[in-house]
DNA sequence: CGAGCCGTTGAGGGGATTCAAGCTCAGTGG
DNA sequence: CCACTGAGCTTGAATCCCCTCAACGGCTCG
């Protein structure tokens, strides 16, 4: 948890601190977990959520630490990882703008995968004990929560069906169009390290290497400083079409 | 669907019908989703469930279907597959006794994945308006449904994780020591075809079979008629350690 | 500048796939 | 009754994909 944390309280009055408006004007309210609740929902929240701000490869919270507080993802990518106890690590899911992690929290769990920032990456961290009262109160809570676990459970399923299958360029090319959908303005994606791609992707840096200079010299990708790279979105589809995949 | 459905109503009052005391006395209501619930709460939905029983590979729901109800299994394995438009299918997730399955039904959503029967199933149909209607009345259930999707994430994260990192036989390994959580009395557990097998590690029908007949010779498993098998469990521990893999 | 991390590329070997054949067993119909 | 068939399982041989081992270059940083 090594992180910049703003403990500062968001107050909503006009004028004010900059961050005065921040849980109202909040750009992804409308798809984060409180972004069904009125004006008045959030003035009795917005004092105890604490804005934070993560440097890649920071981690939001370990596994098996006792779940205090759920986060949203305001902006960034967040990768969950596991590591059986001989060493070797699998990274089995990531989350995105928008996204809720930690949800064990809210059933007194323990997390159950290491959470670590992918670039960097700006979270809302919401206390468990607020979202109890708050489902208590109005039931609008218990749907949408609902809903970031399916959403979740969604997309734990289709890491198995398309990244955990078949040879290792279409899993590859299954990535990169997966990280495209959290792509910046300009196609511009967040290329992980060759040793991420293989936790990722259950294969050596080697052949991740191998398989990344593949596609550049396609030209399905250019590489750009500090883990990052362009993505050509129609060379991508007809690679993945090629691979007899869609 | 091709179920023997029992749409009869479970009624509760005392001696009556053979499955009057159903819900009541039902063995996994601890762990099932109305578990929680009190006698009254029983009284009002036990004659809106179905009672059911699906034959080995009989289909619960398809993917894309409307999702019209949730299923808890009383007894009996479950399998959750995807496939590519071109073909190949790729089972994501088994659930057993005990476990919700088909929740994107609460949120009226269509399922996410085909879900069938691996050994003879008993399920207990649960009309998504239900739930809906008990949801907002006490407030016991959306944690215990908050519980069911939690596990299911796990469920799917561990299937990363597990069945389908490393060589084919520690694969093959992992899942027999799952489907041994799932074990009758007598160790005695099923065993997928070789082709189903595939399907859960991503591998092809051949490997699967040289892997499973070379386990045979080794005297971890037994095979058994019908799609059933004996494993010995100290066998097995010992062949995953030699994996590397506790 | 050397040390270390990260990425790349090559050579060789091994594990999984592919292609192929043969087996058992249940169901079918001559 | 028994050949015939097809599905499921097994085994073999050849191929290939990916891993292992290795070396090297660029880069940052102490």
């Amino acid at each position: 948890m090594d992180a910049r944390v703003q403990t500062i309280p968001i107050y909503r009055q006009a004028g004010a601190h900059p961050q005065a408006l921040a849980c109202a004007a909040c750009e992804v309210r409308s798809t984060a977990l409180f972004g069904v609740l009125d004006d008045v929902g959030l003035d009795r929240i917005h004092t105890q959520i604490a804005s934070m701000t993560l440097a890649p490869d920071a981690t939001v919270y370990d596994r098996g630490s006792a779940g205090l507080a759920v986060f949203t993802i305001r902006e960034g990518l967040v990768r969950f990882e596991r590591s059986s106890q001989h060493g070797d690590r699998r990274i089995v899911r990531i989350a995105g703008r928008g996204d809720l992690i930690g949800q064990e929290a809210l059933l007194n769990r323990p997390y159950t995968d290491d959470a670590v920032a992918c670039t960097e990456v700006h979270l809302c961290r919401i206390p468990r004990v607020l979202v109890d009262q708050l489902a208590q109160g109005r039931d609008a809570l218990p749907r949408e929560l609902m809903l970031r676990w399916q959403k979740a459970l969604d997309a734990a399923e289709s890491w198995v069906s398309d990244l955990s299958t078949g040879p290792a360029r279409r899993r590859l090319l299954h990535l990169l169009e997966r990280l495209a959908q959290h792509a910046g303005a300009d196609d511009a994606i967040w290329l992980p390290r060759r040793d991420e791609i293989g936790a990722m992707l259950d294969m050596t840096v080697e052949t991740a290497s191998r398989l990344v200079s593949a596609l550049r010299r396609e030209g399905v990708l250019t590489l750009t400083p500090g883990r990052s790279a362009v993505l050509d979105r129609v060379a991508l589809r007809a690679a993945l079409l090629a691979e007899g995949a869609a």
